[in-house]
DNA sequence: TTGTAGGCGTTATCAC
DNA sequence: GTGATAACGCCTACAA
């Protein structure tokens, strides 16, 4: 009384199994007149295929494992997205692992969930994790499904997708000195690969440009409006004169717009202000923030379309080139 | 060369398949000497037991499957969040599946696919479609697993995890009323249920206090920060003198705080303002939103909980209650 | 305590 | 064009 199987329908159109699953999937000829049948039986005992079955004797399971934080953040739940939607597109189904804040389940219990699910590859899509040395994949070996590397970073021998970490805060400056700015402060993120990176072209391009760049106009903060409230607080003591602040991200900018309007300096006229990420609420924040705008759910797009080219792949897995998406400086009236 | 399975265990470690299987279920008791000899051959061989076939022999997938919108509101992102929480606690998987903008893939090939995929039970979580019935189950019968509704309109018959509409409308209204406000206008979301109802209630408490409630006083928007915009100012044009204005989310009420800015109206002193759903930047916008905190996340988890209790239960599903979480009027600065 | 055989639902191979 | 049969990897009676 349970569920139809494919016999179920055979018996009631007439057949034998091995033709309805024909019918179905088109490999071998089947009658006209056969084919209406099935169909028919099919529908009146609303069968649906077994999946699982299936792919056990296909030897694949059109699942693609996904591992992604908590979502806390705009980021991640763009990128979530745009996995899905490319997935649909290429008849793949999702398997969902987050990383939560408190975190109970390993990594390694995490990719052994995936692998015994079978699914044929896997996004890891761990902003948190910049290392993709601390996902620990050695052990595995060539075991592992192929999988693709979101957000995390890039030169490390694993298929990464990512955006153009230098472009973003390159234009950003550029932009910012364009405007004459002289002091420019920068709110560091956590001691993160890419906020490291970050600073440094900071430093950089302010060097080579003969401006201020010594570590008294840099404040670390976390990655929360509290935090840019806090280290532009900093920055304002150090540097009452300071003209422009590059935030590590938009709700440190929005932080920042907070303590300047409140200690009755104009943005952008007296300081200018460029954020990152561009999350939804930095364009109706007031002013408007001027911030990098990255390219998420295209990142999850990319990462889908990689993952299926590696698994179609039937050479051996090579070191793979990073792929690094563009960046857009999204001007708006905070800088 | 292909990845291990059990029969390569079984021959490593000198036992038969069966005793592997029983080393790792514990069903049936197994020598020590011959239990550590079967996990030594499976860490050397890596094996992983493949779901796949666990599921097809037992009858069952532990997965769950789950229906989300874009996830580009903040609702839904918290939701799944709380869903993955506590399946992971109860030892389910999750198979996701999202409807997008351009929605190409209709309501039944999702759950066709999640049927397929034999799914213990399903989680349909998509705001945008109140309607249960627009789901259209009915041609399942009862073949469709157990299935739990989040967000949408209860007392359908079917299992719905919900917050407390009446309750959050009712509370900010008394809150407006009980500071001496007078005219209280009412930004109200598109025309869903959900929306309709709220409308009822700011109308009803209205009437009840003989304040003011007719149509000339509600505008309606959409969900976004320039449709809250466009509304307060049609708003305002009609009753400039109003002094509070209850929003249908807190995007509304962020673009509502804009246009009263513009308009030299002090927000609280001259006008309220309260919002609904608690989102992160209702806390940092200015004045910061006092607004109604909805329990997303608590929403997912308890309907992961509600889920696993219908798949547990052998009996024959029946009528299911509604579940309505307490929602809470956060007091900030807008009101 | 351990081994053996049958079957879960499907597809591929071989025969007709 | 169609039907029987043997796998896929695993679990579970039943037998030893």
């Amino acid at each position: 009384m349970s569920i139809a199987n494919i016999k179920d329908v055979a018996r009631h159109a007439n057949v034998s199994p091995g033709t309805v699953s024909n019918a179905l999937s088109g490999k071998r000829p089947v009658s006209p007149k056969t084919q209406q049948r099935i169909l028919d039986s099919i529908s009146t005992l609303g069968y649906h295929p077994d999946t699982l079955a299936q792919s056990l004797v296909n030897g694949h399971s059109r699942t693609l494992g996904v591992v992604t934080n908590h979502l806390d953040d705009y980021g991640t739940s763009r990128v979530l997205t745009g996995i899905d939607q490319q997935a649909a597109q290429n008849g793949y189904s999702i398997l969902l692992t987050m990383v939560h804040r408190n975190n109970q389940i390993t990594n390694n219990q995490m990719l052994t969930q995936l692998i015994s699910h079978r699914v044929a590859g896997i996004i890891w899509a761990v902003p948190e994790l910049w290392n993709t040395d601390e996902v620990n994949l050695a052990q595995y070996g060539d075991r592992l499904p192929p999988t693709v590397f979101v957000l995390m970073n890039p030169n490390t021998g694993l298929s990464v997708v990512n955006y153009n970490i230098v472009d973003g805060t390159t234009q950003a400056m550029q932009h910012l000195i364009r405007q004459g700015r002289k002091r420019i402060a920068h709110i560091a993120g956590p001691a993160t690969w890419d906020s490291q990176q970050r600073t440094l072209i900071w430093h950089n391009i302010l060097s080579e440009a003969g401006l201020p760049c010594d570590e008294s106009y840099v404040a670390v903060s976390d990655w929360s409006v509290p935090g840019g409230e806090k280290a532009m607080h900093d920055l304002l003591n150090q540097h009452p004169d300071l003209d422009a602040v590059l935030a590590c991200n938009d709700h440190n900018a929005i932080g920042a717009l907070k303590v300047l309007r409140a200690a009755n300096r104009n943005v952008p006229s007296e300081v200018s202000i460029v954020g990152y990420d561009n999350v939804p609420e930095s364009g109706y924040v007031s002013p408007a923030l001027t911030t990098i705008s990255l390219p998420f759910a295209e990142l999850g797009r990319t990462a889908v379309r990689q993952l299926c080219q590696l698994i179609d792949s039937t050479a051996q897995p090579q070191p793979q080139p990073n792929i690094l998406l563009p960046v857009e400086l999204v001007m708006r009236e905070s800088a």
